[in-house]
RNA sequence: GGGUCCAUAGUUCAGCUUGGAUAGAAUGGCUGCCUGCGGAGCAGCUGGUCGAGGGUUCGAGUCCCUCUGGACCCGCCA
């Protein structure tokens, strides 16, 4: 800890004058001024005493100034704090020792190339499950927020020691497989799209979706097949089913090639089917009915059925209808058992795929033999090669995270009500729901939508074939970058160039889609999104471009030696403009933050910083010659701060899934 | 009908959890700054009755109430 340091001191020191003052319980905050003038820690006591004594803030805060703290700071070995001032509204202000805190904070970077990420996890197990995606659709932009901050969440949890797991939801049973279903076998739309460049995943979500919807309206037997197909989905070895699995698992490939080329990554695709063939929900029934969690109606609306009465909503929830069947909510309590620990796993696991971090993506499977893999199973991915049936503790885990739109708010509200009576641990089950992403007006008119006059935002949806697919945004970006990368190097290489193109563009996306308050709704603009500006991912890498040219062209260093400590000290002296005191005071900040977005699971925290600290040092960057500085010790040691800042860009730039470039 | 949430520069958004000093970014528009460390940058100007009204408070963008406008949720569908 490094600013911390700081401000537990003056923790110290205040709790230390209010005893002294006879005030020993007073409460109070110290936050941070709004502006430079008032210091780099603001304490409000004065005003929570002024109610009780009566008296003006200004008086208390210079009598506590004056009479008190001054001696406790003199006590004080190391000092971190320079001075302390009562300001005439009545804060009391306080304002850091730069050499101090900078010489502690060059020190602790310079020899933690983890710096930052604080062991806040202890080994603590935690499943975060996102994209969980329908496979029969191309991903829009809307699921790529969810699997952007489901993604960066899980890097920001093991970054600070946490043990993960990552789990995708693949709901290969449903009633929008069966259309695609029905659709190539009874509607004969044709399973290969017309042209080569389509992929499969669009293609099902925009063509034979939409077209075999439009069918349903003149041609009432489909629908009858659809019933049948949606029935035939739940024999194990049946032919619907083995095609339905063909058919998923190649949009689920589809779908995770986008997944990956945004540089997320998964442990485990848990197939609902397979859910569904383990009879686990029939274990979890048992259980809910022995506690009278659910009950049987023999009178009244839902005569027949089992039913959940929560203590916060007035209607009653059907978990399982009249007819004996069990509704959907079913499957969400039983996958969030399993994920808690509250029923055994009951699968057997193999490797789905390798990923593009050398990691290996699982998948579960209800075979309890090799052998009995089904040929199409084993085809579609040739990375299996036997090495299936391997049992693996992916469950249970201490805290289940899921990642969900939040109009689902009030289910998850009901499902954390059955967890909750199910299992002992609180708070263990935890939806982490975000705003959906609309499309603004001129990206709808684009689509060819037209708006309501009053309306700013649309909201997508598939059946209507208003959505922005991730792929487009993503070539789109990769287009501009490469322009852009292009005209700033013209000697680089095709491939050389694409490279960067598509790392700008990842981290333009990744940026975007987490720079937001998780909660709100997000209105997403292509042509904004396509901005390599401002507060954007690539103006974050292009900072760290200039890091390096810097440290690149800095040469041999004539200070002492790096690791000594008399070095750091050296270091800070010599930093003495107060533009670099403020870049040391952010670099010493950015533990807290990293706490502060793992607490309250929220990546814009880190975002946010990244664009500050850029915007400092660049602005540094302009006004204070580094490489040019004539003084040599000057000279090196804002290296060494140049050093220092690069560390802490690339720290949060891991954890928001954004790589750090050389040139661009 | 019941419930949840939102409203802050032209636009997109921070700030509200925990009330405090002159309400901040980005973008747009206008204007400067490269023979110099990377101009995907920096500096300046422009731009706000914090939806309206009331209340609590020494003090409200922030807390409470009412109203207006908007989004979403509430099935023996998934």
């Amino acid at each position: 800890m490094t600013f911390q340091r700081f401000k537990d001191q003056i923790d110290d020191v205040m709790r230390d004058s209010l005893r002294k003052m006879g005030h020993k319980d007073q409460e109070y905050e110290l936050l941070e001024p709004s502006k430079k003038e008032f210091g780099d820690i603001t304490c409000n006591v004065a005003f929570l005493l002024g109610k009780k004594l009566n008296k003006s803030p200004y008086e208390i805060a210079s009598t506590i100034v004056k009479n008190y703290l001054k001696d406790s700071i003199q006590k004080q070995q190391p000092r971190y704090i320079a001075s302390v001032e009562a300001h005439p509204v009545g804060y009391i202000n306080f304002t850091v020792d730069c050499i101090r805190l900078g010489g502690i904070t060059l020190k602790t970077v310079l020899h933690d190339k983890n710096y930052g990420f604080v062991d806040i996890g202890k080994g603590k197990k935690v499943i975060v499950e996102h994209t969980s995606v329908n496979p029969n659709k191309a991903l829009h932009v809307g699921h790529m927020r969810n699997v952007i901050l489901g993604d960066t969440i899980a890097r920001l949890l093991k970054l600070t020691n946490h043990s993960v797991v990552v789990l995708n939801y693949v709901d290969d049973s449903g009633l929008q497989i069966a259309d695609i279903l029905v659709a190539f076998l009874y509607a004969k739309i044709p399973e290969e799209p017309q042209s080569e460049f389509m992929k499969f995943d669009k293609y099902c979500g925009n063509e034979v979706y939409v077209k075999v919807n439009g069918l349903y309206k003149s041609d009432s037997s489909l629908l009858e097949r659809r019933k049948l197909v949606l029935q035939a989905l739940e024999i194990i070895d049946g032919s619907i089913s083995a095609f339905a699995s063909r058919i998923t698992l190649k949009v689920l490939r589809e779908q995770l090639k986008t997944c990956w080329r945004l540089r997320a990554r998964y442990d485990l695709l848990n197939f609902e089917s397979h859910l569904l063939f383990s009879r686990l929900w029939d274990q979890v029934f048992q259980m809910l009915a022995a506690k009278g969690t659910i009950e049987y109606r023999t009178s009244g609306k839902n005569i027949g059925c089992w039913v959940f009465t929560s203590d916060v909503e007035s209607n009653e929830k059907v978990i399982v209808r009249s007819d004996g069947t069990a509704t959907y909510i079913a499957k969400d309590i039983t996958y969030a058992a399993l994920k808690v620990g509250i029923v055994q796993d009951p699968f057997r696991y193999y490797i789905f795929s390798n990923q593009w971090d050398g990691t290996n993506l699982w998948a579960t499977t209800i075979r309890e033999d090799v052998a009995k893999i089904t040929p199409i199973e084993r085809s579609v991915d040739s990375y299996i090669n036997g090495n299936i049936s391997s049992r693996r503790h992916f469950y249970p885990a201490d805290m289940a995270i899921t990642l969900i739109d939040n109009r689902q708010d009030r289910l998850q509200r009901i499902l954390g009500e059955i967890i909750n009576k199910m299992e002992y641990r609180v708070h263990i089950y935890f939806p982490l729901s975000y705003g959906p992403v609309t499309l603004s007006s001129q990206t709808a008119t684009q689509l060819g939508v037209s708006i309501e006059e009053n309306k700013n935002s649309v909201s997508m949806s598939g059946r209507k074939g208003i959505t922005v697919d991730a792929d487009s945004v993503l070539n789109a970006l990769h287009r501009k970058a490469k322009q852009e990368a292009k005209e700033r190097n013209p000697t680089f290489s095709d491939d050389e160039l694409a490279e960067i193109a598509e790392e700008l563009a990842i981290s333009a996306m990744r940026y975007n889609l987490i720079k937001y308050d998780i909660e709100k709704i997000m209105k997403f603009d292509i042509e904004d999104s396509l901005s390599l500006n401002g507060d954007s991912g690539p103006y974050i890498q292009y900072t760290h471009a200039r890091l390096s040219r810097l440290i690149e062209k800095s040469g041999r260093s004539v200070l002492a030696d790096q690791s000594s400590n008399d070095f750091m000290l050296e270091v800070a002296d010599l930093l003495n403009q107060e533009i670099e005191c403020g870049l040391l005071i952010q670099v010493s900040q950015f533990e807290n933050i990293v706490r502060n977005a793992v607490e309250n699971f929220d990546p814009k925290i880190i975002a946010r910083y990244l664009h500050r600290l850029a915007t400092i040092f660049n602005v540094y960057y302009e006004k204070i010659p580094i490489v040019k500085e004539q003084d040599r010790r000057i000279r090196d040691a804002r290296i060494t701060l140049v050093r220092v800042i690069k560390i802490t860009l690339i720290n949060g730039m891991r954890a928001l899934g954004i790589t750090p470039l050389e040139r661009m």
